[in-house]
RNA sequence: CGGGGCGUGGCUCAGCCUGGUAGAGCGCUCGGUUCGGGACCGAGAGGUCGGAGGUUCGAAUCCUCUCGCCCCGACCA
């Protein structure tokens, strides 16, 4: 490509409404343009780059035996309606109706439609495995689109599905995926870490996320230094030190706690406790996920712990939890947050005639003379026994994970937590869709039984805005050489020279014919201008060709490391053609 | 959805509080000088001040409504 007639729209200042460093480079070096919240074009630098990252996945998918469909955008609401999605999926669903009035929407997600056709195209078992993929875009009303690409409201995604007889196949199908991801990321030259995650509204049993660090990320995840185990806060556990205790007395007794809010109140207060000594009660209103029911619900923490509300959620089997309102709170225990305990909770609920749920941390297992509220304003309770004095309906790890904590997988490894951005999501939905649609086969042995599935996902701008966060310097963006919109850039420093633009025209079609993605800086520009436009659009080699063309030769410069070097013009298709395609 | 902020030439922003002929820098066009890290001089083009309504002799500026965008939180495959 010429660049002098490419559309390369570069900002010499940043766009003001770019917040994180990926939004800002893409805008200013003329890869995306925002046509409204969470909606970007891709102008044809971004587009290429995208092109190419969806080339990386479709060799990778084809190499696990995936076969690539094309789905359509739109849907009609009956088969969301049949897997119960319609419903579940709320707001975030972009719906419209056709001209009869029936009910459409846009695709969210792909899980329906892959199952329409294997259940009615899929018979035996012996038709199976199958792996489907496509590339579509896929449309979510997010409540908050951000962040550039990171979070859109349109955006393209690559989406797997396999289909098993048996949970084995699942269990193989799943590797091949998670493999093909590893090559994938590896390939497009992006850092992540593969975690345990929350399924969600997903649904399955078990799956897999893939974190790119970056600052601009949305999730927290833990990831141990030694063993590389690393977990979404939201699944991630650790290993703590056991406190031990002193036997208790035979019940707890009341204290009254005058001006005591707080369980750092209390370790201060002259006979309370130390934090890892105080039972923490939170109040919650959880939705069940099944019937909409919604009840109360004490999460009971150690003093010095913090709740995760997913993990609560997790292990409730409800759709959406939420802290009760001070009101609900006194109307359920008779008390404010403060002096709130679990003992005598549930008698108390009964007397309100509320249906309450208590769940504590497995931390508190086994713990005794503890101090906890005692569900009357100002006053406490010590001796507590958990087990004994509460009686938890169930045990659950609840405990918000944090950095410095020893890594529950190896020994002596410290967990670290930082921000990262979802960039790949793989499932084993087992037969959850298979089951609410119908999608059975005949086993070997001539039985019925609903297929088992995966679901596997990339988002393709992701890998845009994650390869951006990861690699870029004051300059601009430094393309991993497997994605960047073109392979090396041709910088003809003086356009009215006519024997430094004859080399640079010599070189551009060498470098092609060498199959290489080549642009001509054939701007009538100043040679500082197209540096600096180079730099910000991240090429990874640039050839200068300037005056030293007299002299045979030509420089290169390497956009990563910042070094350049004179070469000679005889040898340097093939210097670079080693250099920028080697290892993709 | 709660909180905060912002809409003024293509871009970044000033002007608004205290109403009175719409500004700067960058970019763009033309001419000239320059020419290896975002040159300089000169001459130009380009804006219904997001939209609607209102107050006023007069509104970018004050009031009301509305649309859009950004950020924080909640939420989230």
């Amino acid at each position: 490509m010429r660049w002098s007639h490419y559309f390369i729209p570069t900002l010499r200042e940043d766009p003001a409404d770019a917040e994180v460093i990926s939004h800002r480079l893409l805008l200013r070096a003329g890869y995306i343009r925002q046509l409204g919240a969470g909606i970007y074009s891709l102008l044809p630098l971004g587009w290429r780059v995208a092109q190419r990252a969806m080339k990386v996945v479709r060799e990778e998918m084809d190499a696990i035996g995936g076969q690539e469909f094309f789905l359509p955008a739109i849907h009609p609401a009956e088969v969301w309606k049949e897997s119960g999605r319609w419903e579940v999926m709320g707001e975030t669903m972009f719906r419209l109706r056709d001209r009869k009035g029936a009910d459409m929407c846009l695709g969210m997600t792909h899980e329906e439609v892959f199952t329409t056709i294997a259940r009615h195209e899929i018979r035996s078992y012996k038709q199976l495995p199958q792996v489907w993929y496509q590339i579509q875009t896929k449309f979510r009303d997010e409540e908050r689109p951000k962040s550039g690409l990171m979070r859109l409201r349109q955006f393209i995604m690559k989406d797997a599905y396999s289909f098993d007889v048996d949970k084995a196949g699942l269990d193989r199908a799943f590797e091949d995926q998670r493999e093909a991801y590893k090559k994938i990321f590896d390939r497009c030259g992006i850092k992540y870490h593969i975690v345990e995650a929350s399924s969600g509204a997903m649904g399955g049993s078990e799956s897999n996320e893939f974190m790119a660090r970056t600052s601009a990320g949305e999730d927290f995840i833990a990831v141990c230094d030694a063993c590389g185990y690393a977990g979404n806060l939201e699944k991630a556990t650790s290993r703590i030190a056991q406190v031990e205790d002193e036997a208790g007395p035979a019940a707890p007794e009341a204290f009254p706690t005058p001006g005591v809010r707080t369980i750092e109140d209390l370790t201060t207060f002259p006979g309370g406790a130390a934090a890892d000594r105080q039972v923490k009660t939170l109040v919650y209103l959880a939705t069940d996920g099944a019937t909409r029911e919604q009840y109360a619900v004490l999460a009971l923490l150690r003093g010095d712990h913090q709740l995760h509300e997913v993990k609560l959620a997790d292990s409730l089997g409800a759709s959406e939890v939420r802290p009760a309102h001070p009101e609900e709170i006194r109307d359920l225990l008779g008390a404010s947050a403060g002096s709130l305990g679990g003992v005598g909770a549930r008698d108390r609920a009964t007397a309100a005639k509320q249906k309450l749920r208590i769940v504590a941390d497995s931390a508190l297992e086994g713990r005794r003379a503890m101090t906890t509220g005692a569900n009357k304003d100002e006053h406490h309770l010590r001796g507590v026994d958990v087990e004994r004095d509460i009686r938890p309906d169930s045990w659950a790890d609840l405990r918000t994970v944090s950095a410095g904590e020893a890594c529950p997988n190896c020994e002596g490894g410290t967990l670290d937590v930082f921000k990262a951005m979802e960039i790949g999501h793989i499932f084993k939905l087992g037969t959850k869709y298979s089951e609410s649609m119908g999608a059975r086969v005949l086993t070997q042995e001539g039985k019925e039984a609903p297929i088992v599935m995966g679901s596997y996902g990339i988002g393709v701008e992701r890998i845009l805005s994650a390869a951006v966060e990861q690699s870029h310097d004051a300059d601009g963006i430094v393309w991993p050489r497997a994605i960047a919109p073109f392979d090396v850039v041709v910088t003809v420093t003086n356009v009215k020279q006519q024997e430094i633009t004859d080399a640079g025209e010599r070189l551009y079609a060498e470098l092609r014919r060498a199959g290489l993605e080549v642009l001509l800086d054939d701007r009538d520009e100043r040679a500082g201008v197209k540096f600096k436009d180079a730099d910000l659009i991240g090429i990874p080699f640039r050839l200068t060709v300037g005056k030293k063309v007299t002299d045979g030769k030509v420089e290169l410069f390497d956009r990563a490391t910042k070094q350049s070097e004179d070469v000679s013009i005889d040898g340097v298709v093939a210097l670079v053609q080693t250099r920028a395609l080697s290892g993709l």
